[in-house]
DNA sequence: CTGATTTTTGACCTGTAGTACAAGAATTCG
DNA sequence: CGAATTCTTGTACTACAGGTCAAAAATCAG
């Protein structure tokens, strides 16, 4: 009983999470949330409690999102190098279609409350660790299917490649595409 | 002429650049600038402008002051490799040894103002651009010298490393010292 | 319809960001 | 010393961030 919700509190949380990703935490304010989600402040705070554990549900929403993406891409047919030179492009590209680049949240999140938020450093650990296991099995598979060479680190180069993808999503925001995408191909030298 | 200044303006920017490093560009307040440099808010309102000019001035400091030490650094004796391997470990434990890992303010700017902000943009290219010729140089010289195969391309080699270098101090906020140094030498493997 | 329950709305509140300004202090010049 | 000049200090001000709350609105059980 009681009065129904007049929003989706999902939708409203995939709203409030692009605002969020464009604007960075600490410049997106209470109204911007407001505005973004068509739900009055007072019920965004009803609903969610406060700003930060409404950043939560947003950070936690792009992680499963985002770790989804990578399992999807990378399981489609090709070579181990070529399912992930396709990865890092597609995030590159992506980043720089938008009228601005927004980088990755994670990645942003990290850099505004990392090492200050205990539970935004947690959030953002567990998808680059997520990142990295997806990227060692891809790796790994390349190697029972005799793409990769046999004597490459699957973990080593997979960090390389979480690495060097954190990187690209904060040169994203200063170069263009044609540099980002000689990036990636050194990168993925040693595979 | 008038009265002398009671501090000086070098030192109070070096100061200020301090918290903006530590804390960010919008986390910083006029008070915590205050504070950081012992010259009232009023003081530095008169002989900065504001708070963007300011900060200006201390991205600037920052740069000057980075591109020396890489400068400094890969210039002392030893191979490309271990000249730049050391580079790179220099930086990362210099962030990890603080309370709070503070990355580069550079790519902290990159993100927070990044895309959005001209002169913010502007700045961290530049920065960017610089460290990348500085370690293109090296690894030309140490063709010359014999310790990098003639073969590599010292442009992407250089790329792709600055590229490493963002990410692992994007990293460095949520990873340990063991994983970062495993990436440097996975990144390094192409030289 | 009444009451219980939940949501919405909008007003309201406290604190601080970012800046302006006026009055006073320190210094040099004549 | 007085005048001119430049810096300092502290107050004042506007706007907005972040959040709270009371009252109205919508639903359902009985």
């Amino acid at each position: 009983m009681g009065r129904p919700k007049g929003f989706e509190p999902e939708r409203a949380v995939e709203q409030a999470m692009q605002t969020f990703w464009t604007k960075g935490y600490g410049a997106t304010s209470p109204a911007d949330l407001a505005e973004a989600t068509g739900v009055g402040k007072g019920s965004l705070y009803h609903a969610f409690g406060s700003k930060r554990e409404l950043f939560d549900r947003a950070l936690q929403m792009y992680c499963r999102a985002g770790a989804e993406l990578t399992a999807e891409v990378l399981d489609r047919p090709g070579t181990a190098k070529e399912r992930i030179r396709a990865y890092l492009v597609m995030l590159v590209d992506r980043d720089l279609e938008g009228p601005v680049p927004r980088g990755c949240l994670a990645a942003n999140t990290a850099l505004e409350l990392g090492g200050r938020d205990e539970e935004a450093t947690r959030a953002v650990r567990r998808v680059a660790e997520q990142t990295i296991e997806l990227l060692r099995d891809r790796i790994a598979r390349g190697q029972l299917d005799g793409d990769v060479a046999a004597g490459v680190d699957a973990l080593a180069q997979a960090r390389l490649i979480a690495n060097t993808l954190m990187g690209l999503r904060v040169m994203a925001r200063t170069f263009d595409r044609t540099m980002l995408h000689g990036v990636i191909d050194s990168a993925l030298a040693g595979l």
